[in-house]
DNA sequence: ATTGGGTGTGTTAACGCAAACACACTATGA
DNA sequence: TCATAGTGTGTTTGCGTTAACACACCCAAT
């Protein structure tokens, strides 16, 4: 059966439209046994109300769209329980829409999800193409973007300053004695986080009169096993390094499996950083050092911020809200 | 804005809101200079179709809908690449939900995305409540079960036999001569594949007269480490133990750090084996021993089943494709 | 007996779009 | 010259639902 309508249920229980449709909202009055007629003859066709009309009715969808990079890079599902997370208790639902790191198809995706008018959007990341921003800035919905605070912002922005945790770390690592540094890095074309967190390093080595032993970009997305090569690679190379800065966890990691796997001393012979902090650096043989990012944090203030602006107008200058992270020093540096 | 209709378009193009929506659309004819008129009075005011209203005129959506039980379990974000990928050229949307390994969150997804009149669903398992299951049969639209093809299907499904995944892994570490085997596993009381390998892994077990060692379940989800933590305690036990078998490869990798970080010999003092070949497990130090899971095929495979049907009527008997697994003999048994 | 507010139900008119049909105009070939 | 097919545009209708309004009924208070 391709679903009834209100109309089959309303003929079925011998009442008009409107009161199949009172009864199942709960909305308005009912009598008792009218309603008893109403639920058993829904329930008897297995009627499923018809969102699309009813939105369209309404001129609202209880939607939010929710536009993420990637969901293989383990931080983004994180910021989805989040976003989930702060919508509940509003009936709102996410729709999610992987941008592949692509802002052209991050441009599409926004074009989409306006055009089922959803009540909010929270998308990732402060960089969009002209048309997307356009977009965003004239939809009269609230709009919400995520992870970074460092740049334009089109109406609120939450996440943390990745300038700041990039420089973290270099201080860390000048504050140990490290002088050797080397920078390893997936090819982060469009993961314009990791970009800034490099920036935020190199700055912090620059300002300390220090400069980069050595980096190595990969070809590839992030992956441990990225991480271990390009680690082979440059422990095999004739340049000095004792100490290794990652483009995140995930790199990272791989670098540490490779220095486990051959006997290489962490930290003595070289220390490792990484950032992110997943679950998975707690169970390693050795915690790694990284910044732990507030991932879900970000995701739930998102969708907080989009539940209460509905019910307000858009504020007058865009807001930054700038969470904190936290450094974990480990036993790898 | 709140976005602008057909209505306004047009009027700001002086023709009527069918020429409009053809131009937008593509569809029918246009004067090149009334083509020309719509597009800049379109753009002008920003406007964005409204498909809610669209898909309500049409009769139908490009929405499909896929439930996966959970994000942070990076089988499913696979999976979701994979009906992506399926989906592609099909100019069809995957729409996400996250059931949280509960029946009765299903089901409330399968009526909120029948709701909005999807083109096809496709749902990670088999067990559904009564509620879903009647839901899915009754259904019009394509239904696609996914991951798992021992048990009940509604049209048709696409997994492997985790049955059969885990007595593989039996048959290995009985040949190897291991004699000792315990099973570690996380809370897997909705996770029924997981549940489903055990039950073939110990099958196996039994017909050769062996019977598990012992048997260590965790409260909490997969996690790495959770795996450590009750590698950590089963090792430290009085029971002798020469293998474990893992309820996946978070616990399993979890289970190689603990040994790592303690110097137990993999796999001389214990062999471990996990399930599903994630790709960290090849950045370890040492390869491990698992059954790589055909998850982006499963996704893949589900979303082309959808996209095939879409032109067709319901097979008249529930479809079952059981794909192939790989079992990786790897360094840590 | 009359008024009035709560209760229960129906009717009408949108919501924004596209299918179906209608119609006018232009070029082409018989 | 006239039919004919293609081209370009407009009008009407309906998709399934809900908001807004209308109305009838009942009981309690005047």
């Amino acid at each position: 059966m391709s679903t009834g309508t209100l109309r089959d249920v309303a003929r079925r229980a011998g009442v008009s439209e409107m009161t199949v449709s009172r009864v199942l909202r709960n909305a308005g009055y009912a009598a008792p046994a009218t309603r008893e007629r109403v639920l058993r003859a829904a329930s008897a066709i297995g009627y499923v109300p018809n969102r699309i009309a009813g939105s369209l009715a309404q001129k609202r969808t209880n939607l939010v769209g929710v536009l993420v990079p990637s969901m293989t890079n383990q931080v983004f599902p994180e910021v989805l329980s989040g976003v989930a997370s702060g919508l509940e208790g509003a009936s709102l639902q996410p729709v999610f829409g992987i941008t592949g790191y692509d802002p052209r198809v991050e441009e599409g995706l926004v074009r989409d999800m306006i055009s089922w008018r959803p009540s909010g959007i929270a998308v990732a990341g402060l960089r969009h193409t002209a048309a997307a921003r356009a977009m965003l800035r004239e939809t009269s919905i609230p709009v919400a973007e995520m992870m970074d605070t460092d740049g334009r912002v089109v109406e609120f922005a939450v996440g943390l300053s990745h300038r700041r945790a990039g420089g973290i770390v270099a201080e860390h690592l000048i504050a140990k004695g490290y002088r050797s540094i080397a920078y390893v890095a997936h090819n982060y074309r469009f993961d314009f986080t990791a970009c800034k967190r490099f920036k935020g390093f190199a700055s912090v080595l620059n300002t300390s009169g220090l400069s980069l032993a050595r980096t190595v970009i990969g070809r590839e997305p992030s992956s441990p096993l990225l991480g271990r090569r390009l680690t082979s690679d440059l422990l095999d190379g004739s340049e000095s390094v004792d100490a290794i800065y990652y483009s995140n966890d995930d790199m990272a990691m791989g670098g540490l499996m490779h220095c486990l796997a051959n006997g290489i001393q962490v930290p003595d012979s070289v220390a490792l950083c990484g950032y992110s902090g997943f679950s998975l650096t707690y169970a390693l043989p050795m915690q790694l050092t990284t910044v732990v990012s507030p991932r879900f944090e970000i995701g739930r203030e998102a969708a907080r911020y989009i539940v209460e602006r509905l019910n307000g107008p858009r504020p007058a200058k865009p807001v930054r809200r700038v969470l904190p992270f936290e450094f974990v020093a480990g036993q790898t540096s």
